[in-house]
DNA sequence: CCGTTTCGTTTAACACGTTAAGTACTTAGC
DNA sequence: GCTAAGTACTTAACGTGTTAAACGAAACGG
């Protein structure tokens, strides 16, 4: 676990700039979702799949825009998922009535036995990380999460998009 | 900004499973994050890629394993990015003299100068977080966030990795 | 020395994130 | 009804995340 370079005198301060907030929020998720990964990792499925599935599990069906909102995963994300997923078995689809560009989605007998064979392991892990960081701590962090999500929401509304500055075709070689 | 799908009545709970910690670490920082894109975006930077050069600026040079632990980025997705900003002039990389297995890494004169194109409206967008939020919630946050990462690092420690389970092929069409 | 092991980095393979464009269906206007 | 606009979802393209394997260079053991 050593690290490997703690050789080169080149290593001054680099600290300041991993305290920047999207930093922070990124490396705590990683350090959580570390012990989670490979329990799904040996039933075959991601994270992301996990969410879509537990998502499904909690209601009889729905459309697909819907999940997306709920899992937080965005359309074209979802919708290589949910191929693999029908794929597998472990979802269904259809073809809303009245409607023929919705596409209803629920959980199959399979999908549902597979949510039951990883759910065990995947709570005790979530008690192991509450009871170690404490329960009260860990209320206290989501309410500050969601009121952060909450403050920077309003920053649309706040600001007109982004910045005052001409859409001028960038001089690099470019994104896409 | 409505959602699309205020009609099936198909949407009972699936509220309660967003609340899990590794959603609102997800949420937050993509809410956070969805405001620093654009900019990055029209320098035809990504976000992963901004970090690097960030890292690069504060320190002469440094090595590539170094500089995955300063960006938080794995090795793979560090070295396609090297790659990546090395073709654009950004950086430039050398071998460790008396260890060629090595690579070091710095920043050239166009890179520094795109940093300092980018900086303004980026520190502009963290201020304006910051003053929405509030100094004092953002510090608490950053402190609960760092708290949480080792408290759940020790974790490793706690358990023996994951559970008691054989290495057991599973029976599904399979992760890879 | 020479084979083996270890180390630092890169490649490979597959899945997701992100943006833009396409497709199929529906609705609104005329 | 026929076209134009909008909506729901999918495809496409490219970059990153993640794991495993490959590769070259160094360290080690005999």
């Amino acid at each position: 676990m050593t690290p490997a370079s703690a050789r080169s005198p080149t290593r001054v301060h680099l600290r300041h700039f991993s305290k920047s907030l999207p930093m922070s929020l990124l490396r705590a998720r990683e350090a959580v979702m570390r012990h989670f990964r490979p329990s799904l990792r040996r039933h075959g499925l991601t994270e992301q799949q996990w969410r879509v599935l537990r998502a499904l599990a909690t209601v009889p069906d729905i459309e697909v825009a819907g999940l997306a909102r709920a899992t937080f995963l965005l359309g074209p994300s979802l919708s290589r998922i949910l191929q693999d997923l029908e794929g597998r078995g472990l979802i269904r689809r259809a073809a809303s009535p009245g409607d023929l560009r919705r596409g209803v989605i629920s959980i199959t007998a399979a999908g549902a036995a597979l949510i039951e064979t990883v759910t065990p392991s995947s709570e005790a892990i979530y008690r192991a990380i509450t009871q170690r960081f404490g329960a009260e701590k860990l209320a206290a962090l989501q309410a500050l999460l969601r009121e952060l999500e909450e403050a920077v929401a309003d920053l649309d509304t706040a600001l007109p998009d982004d910045e005052p500055q001409a859409a001028l075709p960038h001089a690099g070689k470019a994104v896409r």
